[in-house]
DNA sequence: TATTGTTATACTCTATAACTATA
DNA sequence: TATAGTTATAGAGTATAACAATA
């Protein structure tokens, strides 16, 4: 007889194989979840984690240059292009010509930006909480540290 | 005077404020890594995360409908018509008619499917061990551990 | 009425390649 | 020659809404 596949009982519950094993594959349900529960947390200002990393690097580096925002948030320099075009429009940051060379601009928050920014700390603080809801402080470092791990080199 | 925002020194290093301590972002940069190495491992394949994920759970449950699958790897069920379109495209997977209802599918891998879904899985357990090389086996259980508890009532 | 799969459509995120202006 | 920013373009991945067939 030649084998054949058994199939499973409709009624059983539906099993997960090897997956549950793997790092990747709870890193990712882990984002999906976050990434939801961001969004959800955000989701009047239409800020991604994407752009809101990106505001908190100006901020934190004003007057960076593009290219230097692009390495910073391991993007190409043309997607940083439409990202800058995207937090310009909405008068979040400015392109400001850079001393010294004329082919770059420097990044810098405007006042708008600034203020919206620290809005945006406080829901995503709270976000934090709610996806390390059933951690303990301890296990929160740990989770952070075990991160920093993976792939280090490409940092 | 009125407040001047102060620019950073241009030959100094970027910083990044309070992104590193937040789990969202370093989930984020592991995962952007862990995304290349997995797509540079499985090359040749043209397989996604995604799509391994599809073939892994399809083949521990042969028989189940695509809308299984959609609840299953956390897709639209319009989004899973494209991902099985491709799958049995490349004869990796087939939509049998299903018993007792004609409405739905009954997903299979092929046989073809079935040898190739084992060469995926040799090539990702190597990922794996890329990934986790810098952690110890403990080290790789905790993490699974910690993850799970992320928004655990979305699983 | 409700569910399954499907289609048409659109949106987000990202990259590659070619261009320009400056260096 | 090389770099910074830009544009045009394309591809992956995803979702929403509306529909036909079937339950």
């Amino acid at each position: 007889m030649p084998p054949k596949t058994k199939l499973r009982d409709p009624a059983a519950e539906i099993t997960f194989g090897a997956l549950p094993d793997l790092i990747g594959y709870q890193l990712r349900l882990a984002q999906i979840a976050i990434f939801r529960d961001f969004a959800q947390t955000l989701g009047s200002y239409e800020i991604s984690p994407g752009l809101f990393g990106a505001l908190v690097i100006i901020e934190a580096n004003p007057g960076l240059k593009q290219t230097e925002l692009a390495r910073a948030t391991r993007l190409d320099r043309s997607t940083v292009v439409s990202l800058v075009d995207n937090l310009e429009r909405r008068a979040l940051v400015e392109r400001r010509s850079a001393a010294g060379d004329r082919r770059s601009n420097a990044l810098q928050l405007t006042p708008a930006g600034k203020a919206l920014l620290k809005k945006l700390q406080r829901l995503v603080a709270e976000h934090e909480q709610r996806l390390a809801a059933n951690l303990s402080a301890k296990e929160q470092l740990t989770l952070v540290k075990l991160l920093e791990k993976i792939f280090p080199e490409y940092r």
